[in-house]
Order: C-alpha cells, then sequence, then structure tokens
DNA sequence: CTGATCACTTGCAATATGCAAGTGATCTTT
DNA sequence: AAAGATCACTTGCATATTGCAAGTGATCAG
C-alpha cells in the first residue's frame, strides 16, 4: 500500500510544493481513472482511512494515541502510515500540540469534513443491512439521518470543526 | 483478503444455508466490530468492490467478461474472488444467462441498489475534490444530484432494478 | 468437426498487513 | 536533577493479499 500511496501522491497536485528540484523521473503510474467513483475508492478505499476519519467526526478523537485505541485494533505502523497519507491527500492535518510537545493534533481539512455525508450514508446502509449492527442502539439518530440529511451534515460539521463532537457517544459508544 | 472475506461470511449469516453437517470449528473472527462504518468498510472496502457496483449501476454491465473490461483493468482472478464475495454478502446474484450457457448473468440485489447513494456520495466528493475528475464532463449530473438526490436515486434505482441503465455514459463513459 | 470465446483457475512474484520489539524525545515523579 | 513513564512513532519479520501470465474446460459459431 505504502508503494501505491506514494504513486496516488504523485499524482495528486496536493503535496506539490516545487521543490529545488524536480525528480528527473516523472511518477510512472497515476490513478487507475479519474472516474470519481474510482478516486473516492482510491483515496479511502481500505480497511482503515475511514475508520480514522469516524474517529475524528463521532469521538472527537485527535491525536495518535486515541485513534490506536480504536475497537477495530490498528497496527501502529499502519496508523502511522494511514494518518501520513491521509494528510498528504489533504483529508487531514497534522499541528502541534500546545501543552505537550510530545503529541500533535489531527484536524480534519474541509477536505475532510467533506466525507461527512459519506459516514452518513455508510451508516444508513448498514444499519439496514447488518442484522448485528450496534446502529439499533440509536434508532433516533439513523431517523433523523435519513428525514434531516442536509440539517444534520451542517450540524455536525460546525461541530467538528470548532473541535468538538457532540455525539461522540452516538455511533460507537 | 480471501481469508478475511472467508472469516466476514461466516460472522454474516447471509450465507448460512445449514448444511449437514456445520464446522467443528466456529469461526474464530467476527467482523472487528459492527460499528456500521466499519460494517460498510469491511464490506465494500477495498479497490474492488464499488467499481464493480458502479459497473452495474452506471455502465449496465452484467456479466464476468463485461466487468473485466473495466478502464481501472481487474486482473481474472481478483474479479472471480469479489463477484463471489459480493454474491455471498448478498449485494449481487448470479443466474444463468438465458442465451449463452457460458455466461452468467449478474444482477445486484435490492441490498446492492442500496448503495447507490453511497456512489453518489462518492461521485460528490470526488467531483468536487479531484481536480482532474471526469465528472467536469457533466456538471448537469452532479448538480442534479446535489438537488435532487432522493428523486435520483429512485430514477436510478428503478432504471437499474428494470435491468436497463440510461445513464450508461454519463459517469464513466 | 474445428477453432474461437467465455468464465474462470493455478502458480508465482511483488506488495501490503500486522505483530512485537525497539527508539528517541518529552513529560512526570521523586 | 535524575529516573522512570509516556508518547509517537520505526524496524524486522511472518503472513496475507494482489496482480500478472499462462492455463483449462465448457460452450458456441461456422
Amino acid at each position: 500500500m505504502q508503494v501505491i500511496f506514494d504513486i496516488l501522491l504523485a499524482a495528486c497536485k496536493v503535496s506539490t510544493m516545487t521543490p529545488m528540484k524536480r525528480p528527473a523521473k516523472k511518477p510512472k503510474a497515476d490513478y487507475r481513472s479519474h472516474c470519481p467513483v474510482n478516486f473516492a475508492v482510491e483515496s479511502l478505499g481500505d480497511r482503515w482511512a475511514l475508520l480514522i476519519v469516524r474517529d475524528m467526526v463521532f469521538h472527537g478523537k485527535k491525536t495518535y494515541g486515541e485513534f490506536l485505541k480504536a475497537e477495530e485494533g490498528i497496527a501502529t505502523n499502519i496508523l502511522a502510515s494511514r494518518l501520513d497519507f491521509l494528510e498528504r491527500i489533504g483529508v487531514i492535518k497534522k499541528s502541534p500540540h500546545g501543552e505537550d510537545q510530545r503529541k500533535d493534533i489531527y484536524t480534519l481539512t474541509e477536505k475532510g469534513l467533506d466525507l461527512i455525508p459519506v459516514l452518513f450514508e455508510f451508516i444508513k446502509w448498514s444499519a439496514k443491512h447488518d442484522p448485528l449492527s450496534s446502529a439499533v442502539h440509536y434508532p433516533q439518530f439513523v431517523k433523523q439521518l435519513k428525514a434531516n440529511r442536509g440539517k444534520f451534515n451542517k450540524k455536525m460539521r460546525d461541530l467538528v470543526r470548532s473541535g468538538s463532537s457532540l455525539y461522540t457517544n452516538v455511533i460507537h459508544p
């Protein structure tokens, strides 16, 4: 995946800081296609990226150590590589922690916040089709998701942007 | 992935046909969690699953050979394993081709059709954030997606269910 | 009957994942 | 101020997945 990540990053202009010397060889690969479905799949289609975003949106997680505690049990090296990738494609942003210099604070960019509706659709689909879904514990949330999608999106977005996460215990307590 | 697939399938009750003998050992693993975000990620979070669904929804593809022609270039063995997995988790259904016995027809189940809104959100996100997105070629479609999401969903759903795919050349020509 | 087509399968090399054990920098405690 | 804990990673290695290329057997078309 690391190789794929690097190739995608080369294709994506996001990380272009125009260094002194351009690499002699241009990156040989690119996105497999620029079909919008494929773009999202190549950006987010693995077993961890959206879980990290989920933890930021619903749990208000912000540091490496917090992400590491995810119920699904991500390995330290995988987490590091995913955070790095998400930062480089511009979904999250890393900034120094004010009080503890060992830590960094990861926050969602606007591009990252734009994934909230994607999370919502994932949740709706799973709530309907996973017979064991923990979504049964918060039917109100799911109902609201269906009825007031747009409103919910804005609310959540503002909340997360403000550094908070009101629904922390709703989706994945 | 095959191992993961098998484990997930064991956890998912979909494929339980109660064979004569249950395996002595119960499958040791399960979904990593039943968080709805994670359920969707584990079902669809790889580099191919949603592209196959895309090809069914937007291109009206129905046979192995058609899927194989996807622009992204899926390998024959990977395609076979993904079709098998998608069928086993109940997203697609395999049935014999009427006229050519070498072929089978793959169609979306209701569970599969329920992924259309997920595709829509992927498209919206990519249209906004991929500077090279081919979505620039059909701004009307994207605009409609934002404005009349629910209506669009129903339309598309009926279309696909009827075996057709009106927008075949819109998303990924 | 012969050769093409179709939907796969198999073997193998290249990648990616995940576990466990570091490592160095920064707290925190004594 | 020294010693130990904590934090965010990195490294090495075994295992799992991916993808290429070359089959294979069952239809189909001529």
